[in-house]
Order: structure tokens, then sequence, then C-alpha cells
DNA sequence: GATGAATGAGGTTTCATTCAT
DNA sequence: TATGAATGAAACCTCATTCAT
């Protein structure tokens, strides 16, 4: 287990331009509100007086505050799937594969901690196209996974619903932001591993049975 | 395991006067628009729609939008955490306990759906007392199944961190309002096994090293 | 000047029946209220609250809000006008006679400090028949003392502007519930002295030149 | 006594860009509004009516009732204690410095004679800090006539509570709102006389005992 | 005599958004 | 690019009042 791509140390796409520093800027404010107060919580004049810009020309940069909240989490789904294609790359071990998935799921959302809320609370207030959309990245990036404990189960024979396994480790994964405490709990690693240990040691136990 | 204790078939308190019957009734509607929409999203004015009770007649049975939540939050808490401990006192068994409570906690939720994302994911909404009174009581119920995990691990020399796996147990449960389909992923026994499967397989598996 | 009728010490109806003693409880708590909140700024929830009644059970005692500050106000000016015709009775003077209308007013709102500002305050709240009744209560109180005060300004040969003279005695008077303090300012015999003399003094200085 | 600083004809700040215009138009019809109908009977719906402006749109230019109540009462406040301060420079007498005082007070509110009201009638329904910094500026105003009473005291040798004398001599100017009549009662010039003149009569009335 | 339950109207304020500049 | 000014709709909540009991 070595994976190498670096951590995106920002929850918005990269930016040359002026206009792409300032959008940048503004999404990286507006992922903050919507942490801190919800998406339905948040007005836009909390983001204006939060990024110092006017009310009317914030929507320069976005048209609507529902496409504010599509940009920022496409964006969030966009590059936490790019990085884990990235350091699958390198692996080919089937139990290994999946603890990278884990530990770089975990490695994302640790470093950009909002994003995960803003992600995983948020989940349905998209709705029509932009809310397609995005159900229809997520359903990739659950797939992503999926391919892999399936790819472990086949390789070692295992026995276990795979929709409720994988979904249980989404659940232990996406939960996360609702109790971590880097102080506490250690960093992505430690708790990629104990996570890792826990849904991989109960899918592996489908072996034998369980000791009474 | 067999836990006896029944599964109330509503969100709201047993009623008898009229007042008790209209509240339950607004209450139970109130849970399925904060489901729906969510705390922030949901508006009085769509609570009365659903209750066809006009929108001042509403104010007379609870004395402000976050009382309205704090009631459900507080009701559920305090009935499935009697209803826990109703169903443990007939189970001595570390691991059975454990199962005890999965399974409690799921079939109280899955018979209310829509409470279970009401608890979940309006989690931090309350503030100030009310706040503190529905956080106190979750740490009560957190407590409960940590203690039952932890004396699961004493009773079998298990070595593992038990807050990193009680959140973890929560999380598979507590994520399961985003995905359940009852028709795809059976009743509440089923899923309780297949989950208690992955979370004690995981637990046990810390008595010796992981299979390679 | 001795005036020897008592003043009374409630700002409402002397009661009898068990329904007197409820209505009159009311409208002290009423007075009160108004007295606080203004006339607008109070609720009929406050007064339920304040009196102990259930809101539709005060409706039993006054038909409407503006009901009950009419009752209120009419019997202030009723009662107070009463006391001053008693006391009138007893003196030929037409000094002393305006300096008992002077004190007899103060006495009077003194003890009942809330009502002067009840009457003072809400003076042009009360529209249609209700404000007019009250207006022509206000009007014979006006004509009582601006009586007085041409009565005294014959006797003594005085020229000045009655309207104005009186207008302006009522001023000091009705003014007084925004500054006095009891502890600073003396009792109601001391006060009525002091703008006695004032009021006096300046009509008097009509007869001569003032003093350069 | 020849008073030359003018009377501002309006009961808002000077305004020069279209904001302060603005913002002068809606202060001008709240005030006319809160003479009307008070403070509490007021909404910002009449106002939003009588502006001609959205119910939104006045929250532009105010950011609540009690800070719109408050713009307008410290405006009126400063602006006739500069007036007086203006007019007092030119007077050196003590008697003409009292009545310069007096003339001042009724010449401004009686060119704003809505705003007399506005700043009498609703004295105390601003609380927390906007209601001491307005009790701050009154008592100011008051400190002013009252050292300039004492002045005229002390140069005659008269003898009597300056206190009650004061604010008596507020409650005739200060009550004038409920009954002025421009075509009854004349002036500012003319009811500033023979106010100052019961006034001034009362107090120099203390030097010998009054005639019986 | 008194109340519990309910209501329509309206209160203040905030919302996302627009448009001329 | 960005803003100041403005808006219609809707937010939460309270109002005076009623009526069956």
């Amino acid at each position: 287990m070595s994976p190498t791509a670096p951590i995106p140390d920002s929850t918005v796409p990269n930016s040359d331009s002026r206009y792409d520093r300032q959008l940048a800027k503004i999404l990286e404010h507006a992922t903050a509100i919507f942490y801190e107060k919800g998406y339905e919580g948040a007005s836009i004049r909390d983001l204006s007086r939060a990024s110092g810009m006017s009310l009317a020309g914030l929507y320069y940069y976005f048209e609507s505050k529902e496409k504010l909240l599509y940009v920022i989490q496409r964006h969030l789904f966009l590059s936490v799937m790019d990085l884990v294609r990235e350091r699958l790359r390198e692996e080919t071990d089937p139990e290994q594969r999946v603890r990278v998935f884990i530990l770089t799921h975990l490695e994302y959302f640790l470093a950009n901690p909002k994003s995960m809320k803003v992600l995983s609370h948020e989940d349905d207030v998209l709705k029509e196209e932009l809310g397609a959309d995005i159900a229809n990245l997520k359903r990739q990036y659950y797939r992503c996974a999926a391919d892999l404990v399936d790819a472990l189960k086949a390789a070692k024979g295992l026995q276990f619903n795979s929709r409720v396994a994988v979904l249980s480790l989404f659940g232990m994964m996406n939960w996360i932001y609702t109790w971590y405490n880097p102080h506490v709990d250690g960093d992505a690693k430690l708790l990629a591993r104990e996570i890792g240990d826990v849904f991989l040691g109960g899918i592996y136990a489908t072996l034998a049975p369980p000791p009474a």
C-alpha cells in the first residue's frame, strides 16, 4: 500500500485566471457556509458576507444557489474519483485495492473536512437534471467501490451480500463527519486501517462460521 | 435472540385525549415533512397544508419550529432507548446483547423509516438548551451501545479501538436511511444479521492477525 | 384648602358581586399592562397571563380590546370628575378652587400612577363613537378647569390667553407620569403646591409688567 | 431676542446622493406614520404603502423597525440641540436665554409638528443600547434647559424647585402636540411668549409672597 | 362563568434573485 | 467585473377574536 497521488489541498478546481481564482475563493467560502448551516439554512447573504463580495457580484460566478451546490458537489465527486483511479493504477492485490479505496476516500475528505458533509448531508437537495447528474456520479463512485469489493469476494471465495456490505462501508466512512476529532481519532491513515480492519475482518468472517 | 417487546407502530407518543390525538397527528405529519424537505427546508405552511390545520392553529400545539423538532427527536430517543432496555433485560450473552441492540435499532427505525432521517440528518440544528438536551440523550444512547461492545470485547479478549468501532457501527446503521429499499434489502431482521455479521466478524478478527 | 373626599385606592369601579370583583381585577391588570406596553403593544394574551384567566374567559367581561380601554378611560374620567366636584363644593375662593383642582387631579393620579399614563398616552387610540365619548368627557374635564381659571381671571382682573394657560396647566400635570419619582419629588400635596405656584404666579404676573 | 439660525424645514438629515434622498423620504413618511398610528400601531406595511416602496426594499435603508425609530429620534434631538446652541450663542441675558430656549423648541417642533409627537409619545419604546442612547440625548437636552433656568434663578435670587419647574416647562411645551391648532393658537413666537410668560411669571413670583 | 381549541389576517423580517449602471 | 438598489414571495410567528362545550 503506497499511494502516491497527492491530495488536493483545496476543495475547488485549480485556478489560473483572475476569474478562476475568484470562483475558487467563492466556492471555498460556499463550502464552508453550507457546512456550517446546511444548504437550506445558508443564505446567499451569508456567502456575500463571508466572501466579501456583493450579493449581486456573486451572481456573476454562478447562476443560482442550486447551481452553486451543484458545481461544488460535482467537483468533489470528480476529483475524489480521479484520485482513486490514479492510486488504484499502482495496485493489483484485491485486498489492497479495497484498502486503497478506503484510504483515499478518507484522506481526501479528512483533508477537506467540510466537503465531506456538503457531499453527504446535502445528498438529495438537488432536483431535476442537476440532481440526476450528481446521482449519476455518486452511482459511479459506488460502482467503483462495489467492483473492488466484488473482486476481493471472488478472489477469496467469500459469501456475503455485496450491496449491504458496500453500503455499510460507505456508512462507516460517510458518517465520520459527525464525530471525527483529529486530536482524538488520529489521521486518515490510522482511521482507514481501523475501518478497513472492521470491514475486511467482517467479510472474511463469512468464510468460516463466526466464533461462538 | 428472541426480542419480544413490540415495536411501536408510530413515531409519536401514545395519545388518549383529543389534544393528544391531535398532537400525535401533527407530530406525525411534521416528521414526514422534515423527512422530505429537511428541517430548514420545511415550512410551517407545509405542515399546515399537510395536516389540514391552520397555521395559527398549529401553534397551539407547539411554541416554535425548533420546539417541534425537539419534541420529535426527544420522543424518538426516549422510545428507542426504552425498547432497547426492555429487550436487553432478557439477554445475557455478550454477543447476543450486541445483536439485540442492532436488531432493535433497525427494527425501530425501519418501522418508522422517516424518523431515522429526522434523527440522523437533523442532528445538529437544535441549539442552546434544546440542543444540549438532545445531545445528552444521544450520548446516553451511544454509551449504551459502547458498553455492550466493551463487555463483548472484555469477554472475548479482543483488541480494537472501541470508539471507532462503535461509531462505525452507528455509521452503518444510521446511513441506511439513504439507501434502504424494503423490496431489495429485506426486513430489519435480515439487515441486522448482515450488519451484525460484518461488525462482529470485524472485531473478532482482531484476535488473530487478519488473513493475508 | 381642605379637601375631604377620599381618594379611591383603586383604578376600577367599586365591586360587589362576584362578577364585579372579577371585572375589577381584570381592569386593574389591564391598566397595568396598558401602562407597561401601551395599548397597541399590549396583547390580550398578556392580560390573560397577568390576570390568570383564560383568553376566552376574558371576553366574558369585555367585548373587545377597544371596549376594554374605553371602560377604563371612562371610569377614570368619571371618577376623577366626581372627586373634583365633591371637593369643590366646599370651596368658594377662586384661587383656592383652582388649587383644589390641581391637588385633586394630582392626588388622584399619583394614587393611581399607571392610570395617568393610560389616560394621557392612549388619548387618541379610540375611534368612532367610543373615541367621541371619551373625547367628550375630556372636554368636560377641560371645561371644568377652564371655568375655574376664568373665574379667577375675572375676579383678579387678569389678562392672558385662557386656552393656552389651561392647556399648559394640563401639560404640566399630565406630563408628570414621564418623570415622577415619589422618593425624589414628594407627594401630591407638595407637587400640587409647586405646580400651582408656577401656574398662579404666571397668570398673576399678567397684572403688572413682568420684572426686567 | 432675535434668533437668526434658520429652522430646518424637514424632519430628516440633509440629503445629497440618491441614497440619501430616498432615505430622507422614507424617514419623512415613517415620521408621519408613527405620528398617526404610534410606533406600535404602525406597520412596515403602512410605511411601504405610504412611501410607495416595496416592503423588502425598505429594509435596504434600515435594519429594523426599532432602528428606524432610533434614527428618527436621534436626528431630532441632535438637530434641535444644534439649533438651540446656535441661537444661544448670541444671547447673554439670563431671562432672554430661557426665552430663546422656549422659542427655539417651539419653532422647531411647530415647523415639524409630527416630530414632536414621535419624540414625546414614543419616549420609552426603545430598549437596550438604542434606548440608552436616546435617553442620554434627552438628558443632555434637559440639562441644557435646566442650566439656563438655574442661571436665571441665581441671577435673580429666586427660590423654587428647579427640577419640578423645568419638568413642568417641558410638560407645557411637549403637551402642545395634543392640542395645537395653528389657526387658533397662532405661531411659535406667540405661543413661546405666552408659555414663557406663565413660566417666568411663575418663577419670578417666588421672590415675594404671591398676592392673596 | 370559563375554557380549550381553532382561525384569518397580518405582524416583522429574510429569501433568492434581478437590472441598470 | 462588480455593485447598489430594489422586488415578490415567503419565512416564522402573534394578533384579536370566536364557538362549542
